[in-house]
DNA sequence: CGCCGTATTGAGCGCTCTCAAGCTAGGTGG
DNA sequence: CCACCTAGCTTGAGAGCGCTCAATACGGCG
């Protein structure tokens, strides 16, 4: 039922596989792992309605987080792809603050906060290890506040290709969303995204397919991105 | 020393106060503050050069995290003020991501890394209370996402009365920083936000006079900051 | 009292937006 | 099998918001 080995690289899987023999960590992560359940492409996922309980992990495919402002328009909050940890920002306040909606075919583990802070407990190295995950979650959306709309998009692009399944020294990589919905991410329209494209294929930074991206000048792009962190 | 007053309202009181006597909590709290320091006006906080070890906890006055980018320019990340932890982004990477500098004389007490994750151990309420306060910490920067410069001006004023010392319903403060700061953290110029603020007050939204701010209609800078959170 | 950092205000420019018109690819049905 | 259909993508033209540069005013601090 819960196949160990798409499990390995999951930031989830600590928690999982708590104990060394297979056979209790079948049964530690009954105890966790609530449920799994799969989406199709754009569906909501279903939260709670009334107050935050559980936390879900991408066991495949992504999902966007989005909010809707009081216009009716959507803006994209993050994207969380295979072996990510969805629902942190949801535990201080205590219900769910953002909608999310897969972008493709999803299996999603759905996590029972509860359970989950038993299972801390006493076990000081689990502990660590969720406060170095919601750590590492304070910087992922640090390059949104650069400047200018290529810094963000050099970001962005290099962000994916260490995110997503890739090829080629993790340097091609198919793009899970539209580029209105990069753009919205990235607050810029749809358009200046395909242009941003254009742009990047003529200088050789990158190559474009449809979906397709291949990351040719990582030297120059990370000049452009101006990575600091 | 360890004035128990001036904490009551720390976000990290609680794990100071572990203990329901105070003989006890003083002896906690040594245990935990490793030391208090105080900063004057435009100093650096002295974050060890090669790890992460140390949470740091403003006790009075005020920072700003920020990094410098390739081409030497400040890009403000964060402010924190009396009562608010900083450091918590640095965990995942081991070592400090941000620069960090006082507003104005600041007193800040340095949480030793290792003797608060061996306060956590088995106590499950700090557990709780600690993953509470790294999920507000996710949702802190939530507006500058939003697409205007009127919005997130509006959001951050907001902010602000929330999170400074306020008197009358929370309305009047002082801002501690400048008007190129509060620029570069919105993604503005200080122009810009000069600008704005003559057009909120001439609209009456809040009166301006240097660095005291007073707002007069809430409800309105409501609706423009189009607040979901 | 004079100095220097900070704030205000104006003029002109440029990046990104919006609106709009084609284009492409993939899915559907006859 | 092919024509159509639709959503997403590309590309162009014009407009507007916020930027830069610059001049002036203010105010805290020595």
């Amino acid at each position: 039922m819960y196949k160990i080995d798409s499990c390995q690289n999951c930031d989830f899987f600590p928690f999982c596989a708590t104990e060394a023999s297979q056979s209790l960590w079948l049964k530690k992560v009954n105890s966790v792992v609530k449920q799994q359940f799969t989406l199709k492409k754009k569906q909501i996922v279903p939260f709670p309605q009334k107050a935050f309980q559980n936390l879900y992990v991408i066991k495949s495919g992504g999902i966007k987080t989005y909010e809707i402002d009081n216009q009716g328009k959507e803006l994209i909050r993050g994207f969380y792809f295979t072996g990510e940890v969805l629902g942190f920002e949801a535990i201080a306040k205590g219900r769910y603050l953002l909608k999310a909606m897969t972008l493709s075919q999803t299996e999603i583990c759905e996590i029972s906060y509860q359970h989950f802070i038993d299972l801390l407990g006493s076990n000081t190295s689990l502990q660590k290890q969720i406060l170095s995950l919601m750590s590492k979650q304070l910087t992922v959306n640090f390059y949104l506040n650069y400047i200018t709309a290529e810094q963000r998009l050099a970001c962005f692009l290099i962000d994916l290709s260490l995110r997503l399944p890739a090829k080629n020294k993790c340097k091609e990589f198919f793009l899970p969303m539209s580029r209105q919905d990069i753009g919205n991410y990235l607050k810029l329209s749809g358009e200046t995204i395909s242009r941003l494209f254009t742009r990047f294929k003529k200088n050789k930074l990158i190559s474009v397919e449809q979906k397709k991206i291949q990351i040719l000048n990582l030297e120059q792009l990370q000049l452009i991105a101006d990575q600091i962190t």
